[in-house]
DNA sequence: AATGAATGAGCTTTCATTCAT
DNA sequence: TATGAATGAAAGCTCATTCAT
């Protein structure tokens, strides 16, 4: 009742809805989720919701693009384009770990609730998803590629991009758990695992992929 | 239709309903698949599978007991209790990954499933879920414990668990793209991207955590 | 369909679900009603009931409700506060009758059909059902307490309030078979059965309780 | 388990099922009653029920029947042809609400539970239920046709009958609220009821029936 | 721009009842 | 005689979605 006022200008009634639907998703998942809920978080009626939105799965799809687009944002404006590739990838994968530790409902929505095929979530919605895990994916060719000697395949690249996302996931479940832990101890942490990781086994298994 | 014959014994029958369930519930998520689908599926009536399983939830539950217990089985009988440490996270690893290759849809409604959704899923759901990632946390915690000088943290241990679902995730997702890859090439690039992550950061980074 | 309008106000639509549901009930009893059955009746479709009414069990709790209200306003409008005891009883007993014969239906529901079923009915309901007989037990207790020597206990006096309640149901089974009974002449048998029983019975027991 | 025999005679299984069944309908109510719960009860299989009762509705009037007989049986013994008419009338009395008292549970079956018309009951069942009302409308008649003066109306019987059915009803409710009331004391109460309502209303209301 | 009123379709769950042994 | 296995049918309830104002 606080905020909800009349003739808002479209725009940021837009924006609320989203709002309010990354809230509600990330808590209760997009079926179980319903969109009076929705409608009632956004402080608005269930007609609205269709009028700007056109359905729930509108909804969803909008949740998922402006949120893929703010991290991809956010990845990018961290990468400092003339900067020395590891540690262009250093900061990606700061500033990945600090948006999803900065946004956790939307991470969620994004990787954990976007994943179940067969869904009405369109093809479209799965691009989206792709886009960020191409970022990285990027992020870590491009760190290496430019190296002599190690250059990294595409299926590798796209194997760390999953394992970054794999931290990240963990990264929400401790920050509940340990409010101690910041992005940059992680991304210390995972750097630093690689490093135990390499020590030990480099000489068990001598070649790799 | 070829197996399909009426008057079965309970037992398993009661197999014949989690197989089936599982292969739904991978497709369509625990909230999209109905009981209907999973009954017919299974060759039998709607009934039958409140009288054996007593709810939907009951079905899932059954699904994720079932199939942590399969894969808690298989990882345990690939690690020799007696070998070195290192061989024995290696072989856990290798069939872990085997595992997820070979029950695709089991991965997907055991570490998928069970935490897009809200919060239907009963702690004991919840708890059976966690055994698998602790699992692979005590292989790693073991295998480095015993090692003198790079004694890591349980949290460490974690994030390495965490990082090992993140690629098993990744497996499951190239099993459609990239068919001639194995668990075993799989295990093998995980390490080895460990092991190229450390020669790059080792000294850019100096300590880590 | 002489009434059957779209888009009617809430309370309007309230009111006609609760008229339905009253004749519904009284037809089949509660467990064999169904919430179909009823919206039908109230020429609306079913999850209009359920917007309103909650649920099943919240559509008998309103009915419920409302027909106690109008049964107690019923008899306290015709006990006239000043009138002597005898004469308030007299008044209350007919005005009770008259409306168990002017409204069968709710008589019903409100009577027989709370008794019947296992307990799915609130302790809620099952209140409402009480004041009735209370205020039935209040105006014997008043019409007899005022008198000298024939105190009558809390005990008889709810006795009495029981039995008018069967005199009620008798009523309304009649009210098909006797259709020239009347209210009134009803009231006259219950007094006038009562002033026979003394006399027969009063030397053969002497004391009574 | 402790009584549950093989291969009993067919009478001696029809009674053990009967028992049962007035358990668990006194208890639930016929609709909430399901045919498990009444098999279980009685300590056999679905399917037994079906064999010798036919169908819910089966178990059902078989119930009614037995329990309606057994009430009738009871009532008639205690009344000796031969006494005075009064004398019969308050030993019929007596005995049913001694019946009552000791057989809630029937009785709740057979007068509460078979009153909602539109039902499976078929009239047989409803028929069954009227014997026992007219059992105790034909005593009440016996006992005033004989006297000089105050013929009775076959009206005015049934009313009678029905009121002392409502006490009934009031006796079944105070069993477990007032376990110091006993059949007795309950025939006393209504007989000293009368009078003392009688001597009130002769003079207020002089006319009667 | 905004909403209260209304619904078709579908879901989970239950139950009386039968079949095959 | 006795029962485990199995189901058709229906009930309660919810939800995404639209209409009329």
């Amino acid at each position: 009742m606080s905020t909800k006022q009349r003739r808002l200008p479209r725009e940021v009634r837009e924006q609320q809805m989203i709002d309010a639907a990354i809230r509600v998703f990330s808590r209760s998942g997009y079926h179980s989720a319903s969109v009076e809920e929705i409608a009632e978080a956004a402080g608005i009626s269930k007609p609205m919701v269709y009028i700007y939105l056109g359905s729930k799965e509108g909804v969803f799809t909008a949740c998922i693009h402006r949120e893929a687009d703010r991290l991809l944002e956010t990845v990018r404006a961290a990468v400092e384009p003339d900067a020395a590739p590891e540690q262009r990838l250093w900061a990606g994968l700061q500033a990945f770990f600090q948006f999803v530790a900065d946004n956790r409902e939307s991470w969620i929505v994004l990787y954990q609730q976007a994943r179940t095929e067969g869904e009405p979530f369109s093809t479209e919605v799965f691009q989206a998803r792709c886009r960020v895990m191409e970022e990285i994916t990027a992020l870590v060719v491009s760190s290496t590629r430019s190296t002599e000697g190690g250059l990294i395949s595409e299926t590798d690249a796209e194997i760390l991009a999953h394992i970054a996302a794999g931290a990240a996931d963990a990264l929400t479940d401790w920050l509940l758990a340990h409010p101690e832990e910041t992005p940059e101890t992680l991304t210390r942490r995972v750097i630093g695992l690689a490093v135990t990781a390499a020590r030990r086994h480099t000489p068990a298994e001598p070649a790799g992929a």
